[in-house]
DNA sequence: TTTGTATAATTGTATAGACAATTAATCAAA
DNA sequence: TTTGATTAATTGTCTATACAATTATACAAA
């Protein structure tokens, strides 16, 4: 029998529970038409009240659809699942760097399937960034495209988990964290970094100065290709001319930075500025001291951002591709909770534009 | 008598209906406690299962919580006022112009109240920013931060329209749309580009070129300023030196008109472009040409975007701040609807750094 | 063919009454 | 003072019943 009369369960709870199971056993499916009022009371010798109390917190849930006359419906849950999803997306600054490309990307994919995107700014602090988790979580969010924070690789764990424990999907953009088995969308900096050093040692360069922070894995990986390419072309590493700072991308330190290399310059041929940004603060300076790019200097960024005003050759970073994949992941993630995690390595290229000059020695 | 027993409202609909109007008017305040179900009864004669209809439909509503021994409560809907809310913003594209810095100040301003922004972008297009509306809506945003497209304003006005009719309060961010009352943050950009066309004459300049789009309100006015400006100073117009597009702004379209007025640069000491990143194009061409700047040729912008490769004195606009009230004022439209709408209207000034030069004539 | 009418199935609204469960408050007992 | 039992108020669950409203279908009339 469907109803037990001594449970403490009250019975139309008993018969909703029920109707429930049926329902996501496929017993009854969408648009069936379930058993009428009477039939209900037949089966189950329940009062046609109670029976209506059961059915109309159903109708209330979802789960049924009441037409006069004809009776009561499954409804179609597929309604639901075409249902318009809000992802959140915390990057570290909407204005800077690579973000906007990445959240336009991220924002053209969820258009095209009617998604939507939550901004985030974090300033790549933990406490901002925890800020923003909590207020995704209560905006229950279906997922999230986190580019981990400059905090250290615990705080951002921490931050991932509050969303796993709340069954919300995270896929890593950009920047990676060790040890953690979720989905991620990258590039091969390490890769990236040894082919735009090697460029620069085929042109004939080799005291080739760098400035770069560690604080993320990234630019530390940049780092690591620089020196495997020095260290293959038998070109001895230089610490002088490697500034590293720990903290992250501040324009008024890191002009200092470049001032203290181009102080030194008569050491360098080239540069290997961290990223774009980085790249450009060097132009300006060059500018003021009458350096000329390329002829005096030559020059390479990282990134490939979308500056009119110098022909800087740099690696190409798929930053706007990077968000769609992350996306189409973390879309993925949500309608299949139990793939294995995917790593995503997208292909950066070398865009060879006027900073690099063919020196012969 | 509350209940009219030959309407053909269902009365458990209308006694429903009263008790809402009661909540709404105060007559019943939050926590107060309305009527038991067996007072309800002697008051309108109703069964109390008629009566337990209404008052659960008020509770699955969120107006009442019923407490078993104690009574029938009005839910303090203030947890409701402190709830989360969600803001559309709907900006042309994030990755372009001021759109990073109009996001963040709303994001900023957002996160003070625990709110949250949904980001779109239109790309200037009428059908983007129709397809965004609907996502929005479906979403039940409770306001909406719009940069009207590039669209005629009937369009714009038919976006709009869309909201309102929903219920959703729009704030107009930047561009205005004429005869259209309701809430609007722009700055004076006829103010704006009067006092930098002022700032040119008065380092002697007179032929000064300007190019810039017509399709955008802003971009009219500021043409209207610099109009205005050679007028009072009695310095003839010469439509040959101003270039005028009639739709977005795409580089290479610029580029080209840029070219063309560098061709006739004779005449031209002074170049007025309509917007920064126009500014830019100059820069790249004037280098590409052997033009200095400011020494061969001034120039100024408009925006202020945060270019630190080249020293160009611009009209610097509050968009950060832009973002910030238009935030504010959607929040506060959404806690008072009747307020009259307001227009707000920024302050921009002139930040002077290297890019004119002081003639004598 | 179109339009109107009747029929029957089914949900919608409503009543009256009964007993159950919960719990604030009170009072009693330890 | 703490703990336990009692009471009474109120909502929670449930039954049995009646009539209203809606509407798909079939059939009749124009």
């Amino acid at each position: 029998m469907i109803i037990d009369r001594n449970s403490p369960i009250p019975q139309y709870f008993q018969l909703q529970t029920w109707l429930i199971e049926q329902i996501e056993q496929g017993v009854f499916k969408a648009n069936d038409k379930i058993p009428t009022e009477e039939e209900l009371n037949k089966v189950t010798g329940l009062a046609r009240a109670t029976i209506r109390q059961a059915i109309q917190n159903l109708v209330n849930m979802g789960y049924l659809d009441r037409k006069r006359r004809l009776g009561t419906f499954v409804k179609n849950r597929a309604i639901d699942t075409d249902k318009k999803t809000i992802i959140g997306l915390l990057v570290p600054d909407i204005r800077s760097g690579y973000a906007p490309e990445l959240a336009r990307g991220a924002e053209d994919e969820a258009a095209k399937n009617k998604h939507s995107l939550i901004l985030c700014d974090t300033d790549d602090l933990f406490v901002k960034a925890e800020f923003h988790s909590d207020r995704l979580i209560e905006n229950s969010v279906s997922g999230v495209i986190f580019v981990p924070t400059a905090a250290p690789d615990d705080q951002n764990r921490k931050i991932i988990e509050k969303f796993i424990r709340k069954n919300i999907p995270v896929v890593l953009a950009d920047r990676s964290i060790p040890d953690l088995d979720i989905d991620l969308v990258t590039t091969n900096n390490f890769q990236g970094a040894y082919e735009i050093t090697k460029y620069l040692i085929e042109k004939g360069h080799e005291k080739i100065g760098i400035t770069l922070s560690t604080l993320f894995s990234t630019e530390r990986q940049r780092l690591e290709g620089y020196k495997k390419a020095l260290t293959d072309f038998n070109i001895p590493i230089d610490p002088s001319i490697i500034i590293t700072d720990s903290g992250p991308f501040i324009q008024n330190r890191y002009f200092n930075y470049a001032r203290k290399l181009l102080k030194t310059k008569k050491k360098m041929t080239a540069i290997f500025a961290g990223h774009d940004r980085i790249a450009l603060l060097f132009y300006s300076l060059a500018q003021e001291m009458g350096i000329s790019i390329p002829d005096d200097l030559s020059i390479v960024g990282y990134d490939d951002l979308n500056f009119t005003i110098v022909s800087l050759t740099t690696m190409h970073q798929p930053i706007y591709e990077m968000g769609q994949e992350s996306l189409k992941l973390i879309m993925s993630r949500i309608n299949d909770e139990k793939r294995n995690p995917q790593k995503l390595t997208l292909k950066s290229f070398l865009v060879e534009r006027n900073s690099v000059k063919l020196i012969n020695n």
